[in-house]
DNA sequence: CAATTGATATGACATATGTCATATTTTAAT
DNA sequence: ATTAAAATATGACATATGTCATATCAATTG
């Protein structure tokens, strides 16, 4: 991750957040190169970001360990709201970028007091965190109802890149909440519906259409 | 559902919401009575609630008809809170008493702007949509990581009225996201088990020791 | 290069869950 | 009380998913 210096261009941005007269000095551009960790859950949270652009997932490990995936970010929003809002220091969940990605920190030992002290913030965050919590109740509502077919159509057409798709399975099967073999043979199913195709060492998408129309009204960001 | 006048004794709640200042004489005490709906998807909401004793179930009815289970109310807490953060004017899910109840209702036509605009209560509410969010993201990992029987188990612990378990199970296999053919034989597998007792019209609880060990670390409320 | 480890691949089998058919019982309506 | 509708109960079978064993392949290290 390395920092840059936010320019005018951010000022809307911030305005939307009602925290455009805040130091921009203070604030930082954070560029990160894919499969960075902007937050890691347990560790303690020194910004709140806002995201700005690319694809990140929201991953939250369990109890017993296991690492499951929750959400994406894929469009502006706050990351670290959740936290500052319920007066946790430490990170919650973890956000990974899954593409290049920006985001603008905004330094809490400074600007905590200051952002729950700001109505305009605070209702800005409030509404995003209502969106988060119904984005988690419909997810949690296709999680019940689907099977790892749909779930699986969903992230690959999620996580899309140029047609291609990569990932690491033994990972893969953890954040899906399956086993290496289950998930192995559903992709093996879906190069037989001719979905996708199996090269080399990836995976092609090869019917987006029919990949969609799998994962349904599976409609969460953020 | 029955109206009643509210009394000192509410003050320290008020309080604790930062609306202490309100008026008295706009606000109820709502008493309802077991099965009564708190909130009803879809439909306008009025007031905003603080949830103050008794047990209620949030249910998420999804675009194919479904209503599955999200979570419970056992203590203090806000309803309607997401839908007022969000902007929205209807609930987007539904509240339903499993015991009797007791809400103060808070007339939104009146106090919206007033709470949207009162900082202590925008911390508070942010407070709990942030805890919400986690227990949905808690309950969301749990459903994927566990079977029916588990979520099964977890739903009767915490259902649990004296030890007596009676619920319509058509009724019971939708919320629980589950054929009414397998919610079937899981209550079959605990009475094998000695967990439940079947009875004319009920199940027992005969082993709760071993009804919540199943259900492990479900630990979410609100 | 050999050896070890992590990742991928696959068969065999067990358990979880869904679908369908159908019978019985209970509840509600006439 | 009679009938219709809803709820309960259960068997049979299909599909989804997990567990285990094992083989191959790739990457890393000494």
């Amino acid at each position: 991750m390395i920092k840059a210096k936010i320019t005018d261009k951010h000022n809307n941005i911030l305005k939307e957040y009602g925290i455009e007269d805040i130091d921009r000095t203070s604030l930082s551009l954070l560029k990160f190169e894919s499969g960075e960790f902007i937050l890691l859950q347990g560790n303690t949270i020194a910004y709140i970001f806002i995201f700005l652009n690319g694809k990140a997932k929201v991953v939250f490990t369990a109890a017993n360990g296991k690492t499951l995936l929750m959400a994406y970010y894929t469009e502006i929003g706050l990351i670290g709201d959740a936290e500052l809002m319920g007066n946790k220091s430490v990170a919650t969940s973890s956000v990974q970028t899954i593409t290049k990605a920006e985001c603008l920190g905004i330094p809490l030992d400074i600007y905590r007091d200051y952002l729950k002290t700001n109505l305009a913030f605070m209702n800005a965050a409030g509404r995003e965190l209502a969106q988060k919590l119904h984005n988690s109740t419909i997810s949690n509502t296709f999680n019940i109802l689907h099977s790892l077919d749909a779930r699986l159509c969903a992230h690959i057409a999620m996580t899309n890149k140029d047609g291609h798709f990569k990932e690491k399975l033994t990972e893969l099967s953890q954040i899906m909440g399956s086993s290496y073999r289950h998930l192995h043979r559903t992709l093996e199913r879906l190069c037989d519906d001719a979905i996708l195709e199996k090269s080399e060492k990836e995976y092609i998408i090869k019917d987006i259409k029919a990949l969609k129309l799998k994962a349904q009204e599976y409609g969460q960001d953020i």
